[in-house]
DNA sequence: TAGATTGTTAATCGATTAACAATC
DNA sequence: TAGATTGTTAATCGATTAACAATC
């Protein structure tokens, strides 16, 4: 039995990397406290919204003096579990799969691949950037041996769903879901979508809707 | 001087891809018509949506009968500008840019990649998936030479905003940015972030919330 | 203290859902 | 025709913005 505490909305659930990222930025220019006002303005943001999001996970600022940049930095660092590192492995070590171990590289910590699978005999054995591929007969070993917490898909569509299956039932807790499988599963697994075909059409929409009104 | 037609709203823009895919899965199950009830339910949607949603662009249904599945996909199509290639260019050719190249490869059309640039001699001359890579001092005579619909922006977050002017300098109308930097540009260029980062916090904060709720 | 700015309640806006008349 | 299902208007819900008392 579970006490679900008062989740945060998830619109301002997904505006708090954006948050974190500005407050870095502010570090970065030697800026040690901002106003809601003052952040408002940089981040295209109200000033209202800003106070509003902060508050669904406590008062973090200071009245007469706005909020202290170090302090709220660390704050949503700890709300989004940002620097508490997560083992992963991804699934589908074609074209998309490699693609996102070398982007994972090129991202500053946080996310360690562990491990990419792949029923493909003829990759096993491979490297991606001293990663190993293992065959997907491996997973059940591999993840009793070692606590994954995220796996990443990027498997095809046609694959998603039975992935899942056997994801959840290797006990894993969440999934980066890169490929286009709607994974609807009735268990308390946790799933983020990155639809980047669908970003791209609506790229294509609404390039043709702006050339409509030139 | 131009008209702003009625646009649609984004939530409704974004789920348009969706149904689009959901509609394709039909027509290879051999459905060739599908009410809004059946789709919501396929969905995990209210009908009602499904039909505001359609509504925005047209009256695509017929009372009693329900939905032509062919005929909707070749209007969501249309709505979309899917079917219709874009002529695009990625910008960087560091991990992200290459892997946004393999990457779109493993699709099946609508984006082409014509050039990489870079501004990195030592990566000039290159190929990726047999992509030239050209010097970031080219773009200006590429784009005069080649219609190119789409900048697909894979720079490091400091490049970015110079990137992204360059861009608009040379006149392509849309910006498809995988960097970190948010681009604030008053031109009448369209632009979609994808923020595959802010995905990966969003994944750990429900991840962490679920623990707590466990 | 006076000024600034928060935290929070109330008002507004927009998006989703419900209801139903129109109609195939 | 009767049944089904749309297109559309009205009601509800949730998210954003405005306002302001609390307080540093």
């Amino acid at each position: 039995m579970q006490t679900l505490s008062k989740n945060a909305p998830m619109p301002v659930v997904r505006r708090l990397p954006r948050y974190h990222r500005y407050l870095k930025e502010l570090l970065e220019e030697g800026i040690y406290k901002i106003s809601s006002k003052d952040l408002s303005a940089r981040m295209g943001l109200t000033a209202s919204q800003i106070r509003q999001d902060l508050n669904y996970f406590g008062g973090f600022g200071q009245q007469g003096y706005g909020y202290n940049v170090e302090d709220l930095i660390t704050v949503i660092e700890d709300i989004l579990s940002i620097n508490t590192p997560s083992n992963c492995i991804i699934i589908g070590a074609g074209n998309l799969g490699r693609a996102i171990t070398n982007y994972i590289f090129s991202l500053d910590g946080n996310a360690k691949v562990c491990a990419m699978f792949d029923s493909d005999e003829g990759k096993v054995g491979l490297l991606v950037k001293d990663i190993p591929i293992y065959h997907m007969n491996e997973l059940e070993n591999f993840t009793k041996e070692n606590a994954i917490d995220i796996a990443i898909l990027a498997v095809p569509k046609t694959a998603g769903l039975e992935v899942a299956q056997e994801i959840i039932k290797n006990n894993i807790k969440a999934i980066w879901n890169f490929s286009t499988a709607d994974l609807e599963l009735d268990s308390d697994i946790v799933i983020e979508n990155v639809a980047i075909n669908e970003s791209f059409y609506v790229l294509t929409y609404l390039l043709s809707e702006n050339n409509k009104n030139t």
